[in-house]
RNA sequence: GGCGGCAUAGCCAAGCGGUAAGGCAGAGGACUGCAAAUCCUUUAUCCCCGGUUCAAUUCCGGGUGCCGCCUCCA
């Protein structure tokens, strides 16, 4: 079966097809790298790493480059404020982001590349676009002309008049097109440059992206992705600039993720809503995070608040329930082949499917955790039966909970094989012993002073089993 | 002004031609020595009005309401 994928350009769900068969090159827009990032980042971030980790799954061998933003108008800015170099500032965030990253469960790409490593090839690609007519010189700064390349606003359904007759576009001096923009930045005084053929400056935004794409995925790369907002303009001059220069389709399909706002309103600094993932790992577990995310379909827009993320920890909880008592009893139990696990396994095998089906259609996770938490009840109502149980197909369920969780990063804890305290052993026995003698007195009692130790005690049909409690 | 998206139970959220997945919360019940965990039952004129169709939440047209992009933003 096939995967399918909403691609932005065609804006349509299309059947995925990589250029080279078995491998998939995938370029993903990381961030510019002045602040730590933000509950809008880390949903883009999440949910492209899912969606390379299922590609994998599915047998393809990926190559994932996510670059950093580290020279930008806004670093320069922070850096000057913080009297700090643009490099330290970067140095910083950057090892920000992968510490944060980590504790999202989001993999580091294959190659992470900064586009200040990259000055060479982008003048390399700013003379090409001169030769070939699509940019020209004004002073110091180099523009790309919208006009000479045609296909521009193919990407974002803009027609170019309709581009620029908006009220909002700032006719800079120097521009033959007001929807030209800046390749080459001329320096101005206090900014860091690099010697061109144009003199001294820095390049624009979007020439980064181009070059480093094409440096590690070659002139067409198969999935482009990023946020929403990037649609336009990064995407479409990227795409403008590489296209122009190559004469050949730059990326084959564009994944764009959905908005996330913050209590219903849109995230931004003049609103002071901003929230860093940092700020919001203080008080919320980063699988809660994740599973919030994933809860409903990346390209849907969300809305963020504490009200929200607290039910999504209700429901993941359960699902991590059912998983640690699964586990729990299977430990419990001799390894049988009993039949009657049959019609479990079944469920596990119809589990897998449907979820599988629901990730081929554009990476419906909503859907596919609809398939997880169906199985979930199952495994309870198995795991709660009082007769002779399979453990071969619990194993199974188990195994297809950690075949999943590998791409979606949210059910298992990240470090298991928790054990108990001597002490606390001691403390569980004696209590079995005062139930056995129905001296329910001295068992609560025991029950109540674990609770207190942050141990909960659960009475099953196959024996007690305990749980930590935070 | 141009382009695009969304409207599904108290809340969140899939589905998108054959009368509605899943989760949270609520209410009953079962299990339990008591709990906990769990299970069962229960809650939807799918924004409105037209049209196409044997059949529409699902397609088309028109409303209404939210939202985004066209400017730095993931």
């Amino acid at each position: 079966m096939a995967v399918k994928l909403f691609n932005t350009i065609t804006r349509r769900k299309e059947t995925f097809e990589p250029l080279h068969e078995g491998r998939v090159g995938i370029y993903s827009c990381g961030p510019t790298v002045y602040d730590y990032f933000h509950i809008g980042n880390a949903r883009v971030f999440i949910v492209f790493d899912v969606i390379r980790r299922y590609l994998e799954y599915r047998g393809y061998k990926v190559t994932y480059v996510q670059n950093f933003t580290d020279i930008e108008d806004k670093m320069i800015k922070r850096a000057a404020e913080r009297g700090i170099t643009l490099k330290e500032l970067a140095e910083e965030m950057i090892a920000a982001y992968f510490a944060d990253a980590q504790v999202l469960g989001v993999r580091p790409a294959d190659h992470h590349p900064r586009a200040t490593d990259f000055i060479p090839g982008m003048i390399e690609l700013i003379q090409k676009l001169m030769e070939k007519g699509l940019a020209y010189q004004h002073q110091g700064d180099v523009y790309f002309s919208v006009e000479n390349f045609p296909p521009y606003g193919r990407l974002s359904g803009q027609p170019l008049e309709e581009l620029v007759s908006g009220a909002r576009v700032e006719v800079e001096e120097g521009k033959r097109h007001p929807g030209d923009f800046a390749l080459w930045k001329g320096q101005k005084a206090g900014e860091p440059a690099w010697e061109s053929p144009w003199g001294p400056g820095r390049p624009g935004w979007h020439i980064e992206c181009s070059v480093m794409a094409m440096e590690y995925l070659g002139d067409t790369i198969d999935i482009h992705a990023g946020g929403p907002d990037l649609i336009f303009p990064h995407h479409e001059n990227e795409a403008a600039q590489s296209e122009g220069a190559t004469g050949k389709p730059f990326s084959r399909y564009w994944l764009h993720a959905g908005y996330l706002k913050i209590n219903k309103e849109k995230m931004s600094k003049s609103l002071g809503n901003v929230l860093t993932v940092r700020q919001i790992l203080e008080t919320v577990d980063p699988q809660v995070i994740r599973f919030f995310m994933l809860s409903s379909h990346y390209r849907s827009p969300i809305n963020f608040s504490p009200e929200l993320l607290e039910h999504a920890e209700a429901g993941l909880r359960r699902m991590q329930t059912m998983v640690a008592n699964a586990e729990d009893l299977l430990a419990k139990l001799p390894e049988g082949e009993a039949s009657a696990g049959k019609p479990l396994r079944e469920k596990v095998l119809k589990a897998r499917e449907g979820f599988i089906r629901a990730m081929n259609d554009d990476f419906n996770t909503a859907e596919g955790i609809a398939d997880l938490f169906h199985l979930a009840r199952e495994v309870n109502i198995y795991v709660n039966q009082a007769g002779p149980l399979d453990g071969g197909a619990l194993r199974e369920a188990l195994d297809f909970y950690r075949e999943v969780d590998d791409m979606l990063g949210f059910i298992f804890p990240a470090s298991d094989g928790d054990s108990l305290e001597k002490e606390v052993e001691a403390l569980i026995e004696r209590r079995e012993r005062a139930r056995r003698e129905k001296n329910w007195q001295e068992a609560d009692a025991i029950r109540d002073k674990l609770k207190k130790m942050g141990i909960s005690l659960e009475d099953t049909p196959h024996g007690v089993r305990w749980r930590r409690e935070e």
